[in-house]
RNA sequence: GGGAGUUUAGCUCAGCUGGUUCAGAGCAUCUGCCUUACAAGCAGAGGGUCACUGGUUCGAACCCAGUAACUCCCA
């Protein structure tokens, strides 16, 4: 054979691909056709493909080339997201390694590296999506921060604005001090640290009643009165300090009820002030309350009207306010100041703890809780109509479980900071005047038009003006792709939007389904009354075998394009699919690939014997039972796998593809009907098996686009126009199933497994022909399958007997019996064993079928299929039964 | 601390409305085979107290309650 043994798949990877490219299947304009549409999950232009791209691609071009082989207008729109903070931050870092820092860049000059870089890198990641196979319509690529997809962005802003859903406030909001921008609290990886749990002693301002009161009353607290202790893990935080808090029922603390304590070290005043909030468990259930640094305090500040004392700048750094360690880094200042509360004598201990810390997703600084100004997002009327989509099943979200998950949010959503303090991204239409306020509006012209309003001064010029120095979160462009991508802003009413939009399925991770689903859902409304994507799958995270997710830190995750390079892209693609079901996390491992490599080079080697064949137009067909067999099971599995793709169970689907190939096709049928060596085949069962082997070709196609379409090619299957490709192939429809020669052939299946069983367990060499007689009381006609049988467990002959068969090996199937005679005597004793292990069996069984049918309730309750059922299976087993009784008493003889 | 989820074979997972000979699949393992498509293979086989404890039911892997372990989200 001419024919290499094991394919290999980089030539005709690069081959097919750049063929579908110069032919325009991955093209989709509107047409008469029903569309089918995804929008790709813009990865960041940063970014280079990791393990989570290559299982989401995978997943949504399985979806899309199954909908173009369905003659559905299959649309798969890429692009790429400008990832602000990610960007800018390796933007600095480039600029930083050729000597220039941002500090000493116009805003202008930065933009203009920063585009450098992106036309530079920014390109990568779809390129290895290429590697990958996926049919992107490439000549729809889109940005976010292309000019039109900007535009929209601002024309949103502004339209919120007047709606009074935007407005500009000061908040608590994530700082990041390192990047010294705002976060959104998706931004926040929270990781449990090992810290320091500081106790610090705060001296009680005494009056004389104080006084005289502790002296009455000291020996039934074990604290002292003169001092309260706080625990802490920030002590450098205590200048800003507002109260100390303990909870009202806490009968510990009743004495310090309306006090004042001193803050160490600064020695200024502050109230003891009571709520129940504070833990009284919790470290000695005094609580310090720094309304500029923790979140809750703030909140608790607002509730009792403390004073806000913010004593960190920008970078992280102590300010002024702090009175002392002024310009000392935040961490450094903690240690610092535990040294200084020591030597004060008010460090009361220090204890190991364990506590939540938010990290900033791009720098890993630790995240500083911070006021500051911020513009945010009105979300509670935005979120309504947008719970409502998924709650009333418009939008439905595979796996269901997460329908939960995203209406506790919906339903506790808050406020979006949307400012970010940022260069790299959409800049906000806000323009401040010289006497405060400002005013918002599309360019400076216009802004200036409605300064002159405002103030009723028309001697205003544009340089009086000054635009919000901020840009807005990458997620507020990233709401609007589904619609930005068909330019439904600029031109709300043309035909690519009408006609794809709404898109069909969204596959994402379910980390992002509030700051991005959500939000798309939610732009989907208030810009086109309509929900954006019908079906959100939700794909689960890429961890290693130990279960520990994939990332570049860790090194624990495989270079997606090496993997393809070892398995190639079918069965990387495989690899990726065999255990991921929707929402669930995939332990991936590399075996997984190998098997997807095993199962392409067992399709090649089905080709490769095929094609080997000679026809003799002389033969007559001996394997009609064969084909009429195969046609069913294909037609059979063709079903079970439509299923399982309305369900999304795309894992499964691929499962019942790879049994019908391997098993079916490959282990059963091929063998049923392959001519013995150098021998032809018959022109039937050739022009039947290669039509079995294209409607195979088309099944696969989806999971493994690139042997599927170098097979197709192949003069095995006949001359080919250039566009008859099987990516465009239209898969074959249902047909009629013959279920009682399917039932049947399962019989068939388990006698050939017997007699092979024999044969190995006797270590008879399966070159030796065994004879064969069959008493068949099921009435399965098996000389019907005697060509198959001779065939597959290679008989001397089949013959029908009336009577068991004495000294011959047995076995059942069904309730019929089969004779193996055999040269060697049978071991009375084994056999013996043998067959009252099976009677044991079938008494216990019977009787617990028995005892349902004699069961009234059982005979009332059930359902009448049920007690059918339950009936036959007792006149099987009562059959059975029989049957090896005579074989028992058959061997005493 | 609040919420959600998971727990089935060595591993990764199916198991639908409680009811078929129901305890499954793939991989891995073991045994025998280099049998002219494929050793990246072929033919067989062995693996499980369905996390635990109760309850409902004629009947529970499945429903209910509790317990334990793990995971995620929110604080």
């Amino acid at each position: 054979m001419s024919i290499v043994k094991t394919y290999l798949p980089k030539e005709a990877e690069e081959k097919w691909y750049s063929y579908w490219l110069e032919n325009n299947f991955f093209r989709s304009v509107p047409d008469d056709r029903e569309p089918y549409t995804i929008v790709i999950p813009p990865p960041n232009v940063t970014g280079v493909l990791h393990m989570g791209h290559m299982l989401n691609n995978t997943i949504q071009d399985v979806l899309i080339r199954r909908a173009r082989m369905k003659g559905k207008n299959a649309c798969w729109v890429p692009g790429t997201d400008h990832a602000s903070i990610a960007t800018e931050a390796k933007v600095v870092a480039m600029l930083k390694e050729r000597g220039i820092s941002k500090k000493d860049l116009t805003r202008p000059e930065f933009l203009d590296y920063a585009w450098e870089w992106k036309e530079k890198y920014g390109g990568i990641i779809l390129e290895q999506l290429k590697k990958l196979g996926a049919s992107c319509d490439w000549e729809r690529t889109r940005f976010t921060m292309d000019d039109d997809m900007s535009e929209a962005v601002i024309d949103t802003f502004i339209h919120l604005y007047k709606k009074g859903l935007i407005y500009r406030g000061v908040r608590m909001v994530n700082w990041d001090p390192q990047g010294k921008t705002a976060v959104s609290d998706e931004e926040v990886i929270r990781k449990e640290v090992n810290q320091k749990l500081y106790y610090i002693k705060y001296k009680v301002v005494m009056d004389e009643l104080s006084l005289l009161s502790e002296s009455l009353a000291t020996h039934h607290s074990p604290l002292s009165s003169r001092y309260l202790t706080i625990a802490t893990t920030r002590p450098e935080t205590i200048m800003a300090d507002a109260a100390i808090c303990i909870n009202p029922n806490d009968e510990r603390y009743l004495h310090l009820h309306g006090k004042k304590v001193f803050i160490p070290l600064i020695n200024r005043e502050i109230p003891v002030i009571l709520d129940e909030y504070v833990t009284m468990d919790f470290g000695t259930g005094c609580l310090k309350v720094t309304p500029a640094h923790d979140l809750n305090d703030y909140e608790l500040g607002i509730k009792h009207n403390l004073p806000v004392i913010d004593i960190l700048n920008d970078d992280g750094t102590l300010n002024p306010k702090a009175e002392i360690l002024i310009g000392e880094d935040r961490f450094a200042a903690r240690k610092k100041i535990a040294v200084m509360l020591e030597e004060a004598g008010v460090l009361d201990k220090v204890e190991e703890y364990k506590s939540q810390v938010g990290f900033s997703e791009r720098t890993n600084a630790v995240i500083e809780p911070k006021l500051s100004m911020q513009w945010f997002c009105k979300m509670d009327e935005m979120a309504k109509p947008a719970l409502d989509y998924v709650l009333n099943g418009d939008i439905k979200l595979i796996p269901e479980k997460f329908a939960n998950t995203y209406r506790h949010w919906m339903e506790n959503v808050k406020d979006w900071c949307i400012s970010r303090q940022l260069w790299w991204g959409q800049q906000i239409p806000a323009y401040y005047l010289p006497n405060g306020g400002y005013v918002i509006a599309k360019t400076i012209d216009e802004a200036l038009a409605q300064a002159r309003e405002l103030t009723q001064n028309p001697q205003l010029t544009t340089q009086d003006l000054t635009q919000d120095e901020d840009v807005l979160d990458t997620w507020f462009s990233s709401w609007l792709w589904p619609i930005s991508v068909f330019d439904g802003f600029k031109d709300p009413d043309n035909a690519d939007i009408n006609y794809y939009y709404p898109t069909n399925d969204l596959v994402t991770a379910p980390e992002i389904l509030f700051f991005w689903v959500a939000r798309m859902i939610m732009a989907g409304h208030e810009f086109r009354g309509e929900v954006p994507f019908k079906n959100v799958y939700l794909t689960g995270i890429v961890r290693d075998k130990q279960g520990r997710k994939m990332s570049k830190s860790l090194g624990n995750s495989p270079d997606p394009l090496d993997l393809i390079e070892k398995y190639g892209a079918d069965g990387v693609r495989v690899g990726m699919l065999l255990s991921s079901p929707a929402g669930n996390d995939l332990m991936f491992d590399e075996s997984h690939c190998e098997q997807g490599r095993n199962f392409y080079n067992k399709v090649w080697n089905a080709f490769r014997l095929v094609k080997g064949w000679e026809v003799d137009h002389s033969l007559a067909n001996p394997n009609q039972v064969a084909i009429n067999w195969f046609e069913s099971r294909f037609n059979q599995a063709l079903t079970e796998i439509e299923d399982n793709f309305i369900q999304y169970r795309l894992s499964e689907a691929l499962m019942a593809t790879y049994k019908l190939i391997w098993d079916d096709f490959c282990a059963w049928y091929l063998e049923m009907i392959k001519p013995v060596y150098l021998q032809p085949i018959d022109v039937e069962t050739y022009r039947r098996t290669i039509a079995f082997f294209e409607n195979i070709l088309k099944i696969l196609h989806p999971f493994m686009p690139f042997i599927t379409e170098e097979l197709w090619h192949d003069e095995l299957f006949g001359g080919r126009t250039p566009m008859d490709c099987c990516i465009v192939a239209q898969l074959p429809n249902n047909g009629e199933i013959n279920s009682r020669l399917l039932a049947d052939m399962e019989s068939v299946k388990q006698v050939v497994t017997q007699v092979r069983n024999i044969r190995n367990s006797k270590q008879l060499s399966p070159k030796e022909a065994l004879p064969l007689s069959v008493k068949s009381n099921s009435g399965v006609e098996y000389l019907s399958y005697k060509t198959i049988l001779t065939r597959l467990a290679n008989l001397t002959e089949l013959v029908l007997v009336n009577d068991k068969l004495n000294g011959a090996s047995a076995f059942l199937v069904s309730t019929d019996e089969f004779y193996v005679p055999l040269n060697e005597n049978i071991d009375p004793v084994v056999e013996r064993e043998r067959l009252q292990k099976e009677k044991d069996y079938l008494t216990g069984f019977l009787k617990s079928v028995n005892a349902k049918l004699s069961n009234e309730r059982f005979m009332s309750n059930a359902k009448p299929d049920i007690i059918e059922a339950e009936q036959k299976k007792r006149a099987d087993a009562e059959a059975k039964l029989k049957i090896i009784e005579e074989g028992l008493s058959g061997l005493a003889n």
